[in-house]
DNA sequence: ACCTGAACACCGTTCAAGT
DNA sequence: ACCTGAACACCGTTCAAGT
């Protein structure tokens, strides 16, 4: 039997036979993440899994582990196209895509460290994504350096406030950090710190900085949803003063 | 000579004539960080720097790398007080507050993912500005859930800025991946991606995404500003419509 | 109290060799 | 083309033992 009729027919030598490729490699790491958390993946525990050698994951996916996240981060961000309001106004559409973005990084949540503090990780996947907000954008009527600034501040600010809000908590097994940290923010000292103080039932593990967990396990809807209308409305004034100058 | 005397004195025996406390460790950390970034930091190279057996950062800091992190991260953001301007408008105190944030992590830009993107980190070293940021939403009018909300937006908004905006990029000797990188963002298809095709040369390397440098290498000075300008301003708005609710 | 040296259980990555 | 096994050069963390 010829080794183009073994490959055809799938029957193959013993090192072959494992038949595995790139997606499967990828969506694998996909769980592991999601199982164990981004600070206990690794190459060899993935290998381990996909009962196949180490060497397997560099041959398929080339390189570094850094290529394999971003992977990963393509494959994420991979249905982040925007079809059913293309011809929506600009302020709905953008609205439609970062909500959407939101709700991509929230299926796999302990890879969002991935998206948002890698810059490998932000390949070209996501063109569609890009091409959406500057469209929309162009639509409201920035061009040049304001068109610029418009969209880092709806990125920057929009997958910033997702990658905060989803940052992982410590590997710790136990609850011990948690506990403690509890504690300390119960413990707040009323005269150094008055104002925290005085809200301290309303925003304890509720804010940044002042919690034990994280998106996960304590929503931000309503801080998220605020943040976009701030920023969508911000943007629709300045593109009202662009086009329709003071005089 | 006794033990309290040698110790008065600085003369001690071999094991304890390093003299390393907490604070040296950390510093040395810092340093090691801003030199070769995060992904290349090790407890042991560090031990290595200070000559010192790796078990004396352990028992200095206590417990995990993680501890080492949030020791960083307390160290940086330590001198975010505003008493420049505690008597000063609200807005104001938040303006000064969040560039002052921003100012500091790009002293050391490379630790920023330590605090964008890890829990830990966040300690309760930071309460001043916690402190800062509530006062000024109180006074503004916020309360209850709207007020948490604006702290988060705030927070969230910002930080996640800088965040992405220092985003690491690939731990490639070579600048084989920005070369590479740089080309497919030229070679952008018009036909897929006309938006993005027609401002290429206004866009490329500039915004988040398409880019292969981060912030320490091109400025997003203005696009932080107008982050900042419309969260302020948004955050007015409502306030208003908070104190003076519509009839 | 502070430090050393060695040990344990892992890593990421590469490479010759197999089928 | 696809896979194995072993090897190299590292890690983080712990712990008995020293001064």
């Amino acid at each position: 039997m010829s080794e183009q009729l073994k490959a055809k027919s799938g029957l193959r030598g013993r090192a072959a036979r494992v038949g595995l490729d790139k997606q499967q490699i990828v969506a694998a790491a996909i769980q592991q993440i999601d199982q164990r958390g981004l600070a206990a993946f690794s190459m060899r525990e993935l290998a381990r899994t996909l009962k196949v050698s180490p060497a397997v994951i560099y041959w398929h996916v080339g390189g570094l582990q850094e290529d394999l996240f971003a992977e990963i981060s393509a494959v994420i961000t991979a249905n982040l196209t925007d079809d059913t309001t293309s011809g929506a106004d600009w302020k709905v559409r953008l609205r439609s895509v970062f909500m959407r973005y939101r709700q991509l990084v929230h299926q796999h949540p302990r890879v969002a460290p991935l998206l948002g503090a890698q810059m490998k990780s932000n390949g070209v996947a996501n063109l569609a994504w890009v091409e959406t907000v500057l469209s929309a954008l162009t639509q409201a009527g920035f061009q040049g350096e304001a068109l610029r600034d418009a969209f880092n501040a709806l990125i920057g600010g929009l997958a910033g406030f997702v990658t905060m809000e989803l940052a992982p908590p410590p590997a710790d097994d136990s609850n011990d950090w948690q506990q403690g940290f509890a504690k300390r923010v119960a413990d707040i000292d009323p005269l150094h710190f008055p104002y925290t103080h005085a809200v301290l039932p309303m925003i304890s593990n509720r804010i940044f900085v002042l919690r034990w967990q994280n998106g996960i396990d304590v929503s931000y809807d309503s801080s998220f949803e605020l943040l976009l209308n701030i920023i969508i409305d911000g943007l629709a004034q300045r593109a009202q003063q662009l086009n329709n100058p003071p005089e």
